[in-house]
RNA sequence: GCUGGAGUCGUCUAGUGGCAAUGACAAGAGACUGUAAAUCUCUCGCGCUUCGCGCUUCGUAGGUUCGAGUCCUACCUCCAGCA
């Protein structure tokens, strides 16, 4: 069964949408967010936790995978999600991204024919072609594969930028021609900087090859600057087809959720909600701690569990959640829990963390819905 | 009572003539955006006008020395062995 995405509505005043993912006889509304879980694991979750959540679609990383434990048992284990047990949608990451966080500092290392990696595992060397990372994909046999691309860093030069994005767009052909999964989505991905001719050639062409949908990448890096970031995906999304799911990739935090829903993208995912969590952080809408002198009259919108002032804090990381954490446990438990560094207490926070994000995404879905997108936007841009 | 050993930041610990004094843990705080992240960074004697300055510290009290956590004397406490 192949994802079929179907837009539903198309906000008024802004680029927001909203959608569905048809998935055999399942439907998941769009903006979504998805979870990460690299290495075939959301980190610290069961999928039943991960079900609670709300989630629809999950990440899995190719490269993780290759790796270890290989594709060979994946595929012997009847693919990802006979392997992991996850019965939901899911998404690969091509290694696309470990082409930047792990070979990028030797430029040699990027080649036409592929990337060279040094295992960190075991410190061999490792070869990874569009051609390759497809195959994988095929194997893994997730929902949605995604083209091998390289996502450059935020500090590359224009020239770079060009032959980059070139590269970027014959690997995506390679890997479409040998894509082979008759019920696994292709997406291409827009890459660019934060250069608008450069967005709109890079998704142009990219569309003119034609996928199932469409991922724009490499604005998270580094240290870019939100508005560039913003901008990255205005310059994008306006070349993407209206009928294919856009997937901004690696996104965020719960103002870019907002702010890039805005110019209408429809599905994201990101580490931090699970690497927050597993650093003792929990997502809050915006609430005033008296006790925390250096923000004076600036609401937080994140606290840290760690903290001292929560060790007699009785009350729920957020009175109205509805997560399994915030319905059973305290802040103090929570607080306990992340001094001693036990399992359960990065469990709670991630289960937390992952249900604010997705709450959020209920909630401008139903913004969109009833028409008030703009309105819902403004008030939590002043919250 | 005798002999030997030991007393250093909340805890354990480095340190045998030039140190506000090592490391670990604890504690306090910060960072985290397609996961090389259950990680990393900072603070941690006191006070300041804090890339610096001043004070007070290494069981207690004296002493030697330009200079003592480091050497000497006495005392206190603890540990081990002998009585």
């Amino acid at each position: 069964m192949k994802i079929e995405y179907e837009l539903i509505k198309k906000d008024k005043t802004t680029g927001a949408r909203l959608g569905l993912i048809h998935y055999g006889d399942k439907t998941y509304e769009t903006p979504m967010f998805m979870p990460v879980g690299t290495q075939a694991t959301v980190k610290t979750l069961s999928p039943e936790q991960v079900a609670e959540t709300h989630a629809g679609i999950i990440l899995a990383n190719t490269y993780h995978l290759w790796l270890r434990p290989t594709p060979e048992i994946i595929e012997k284990a009847g693919g990802l999600h006979g392997f992991m047990n996850w019965h939901g949608p899911i998404l690969t990451d091509s290694g696309g991204y470990q082409v930047f966080s792990l070979a990028h500092n030797k430029k040699k290392d990027i080649t036409e024919e592929g990337v060279h990696f040094k295992s960190e595992l075991d410190g061999r060397k490792l070869f990874l072609t569009p051609e390759e990372s497809i195959k994988i994909q095929n194997m893994l046999d997730s929902d949605i594969a995604m083209s091998f691309d390289e996502c450059p860093p935020a500090t590359a030069d224009r020239t770079y930028l060009k032959n980059s994005i070139e590269r970027t767009l014959r690997w995506a052909e390679r890997g479409k021609k040998v894509h082979q999964n008759p019920n696994q989505c292709l997406f291409g991905i827009v890459q660019g900087g934060p250069h608008r001719d450069l967005r709109k050639w890079s998704a142009e062409e990219t569309v003119k090859l034609g996928f199932d949908g469409y991922a724009v990448g490499g604005v998270a890096n580094d240290d870019e600057e939100k508005e560039a970031m913003y901008q990255a995906v205005e310059y994008s999304v306006p070349y993407l087809p209206e009928d294919k799911l856009r997937y901004l990739m690696g996104v965020g935090e719960p103002v870019d959720l907002v702010e890039c829903v805005a110019r209408g993208i429809d599905i994201f995912d990101c580490v931090s909600p699970t690497r927050l969590a597993r650093h003792g952080n929990a997502l809050v809408w915006g609430v005033n701690y008296p006790k925390n002198a250096k923000k004076s009259g600036a609401k937080e919108k994140r606290i840290n569990l760690k903290n001292a002032r929560f060790t007699e804090d009785f009350t729920p990381i957020e009175e109205d959640c509805d997560c399994y954490t915030c319905k059973t446990y305290t802040k103090a438990y929570i607080h306990h829990l992340v001094k001693c560094d036990e399992a359960f207490g990065k469990t709670l926070l991630s289960i937390h963390n992952i249900r604010f994000l997705i709450r959020l995404t209920e909630k401008m879905r139903e913004a969109i819905r009833n028409d008030a997108f703009d309105e819902f936007r403004r008030e939590f841009l002043s919250s």
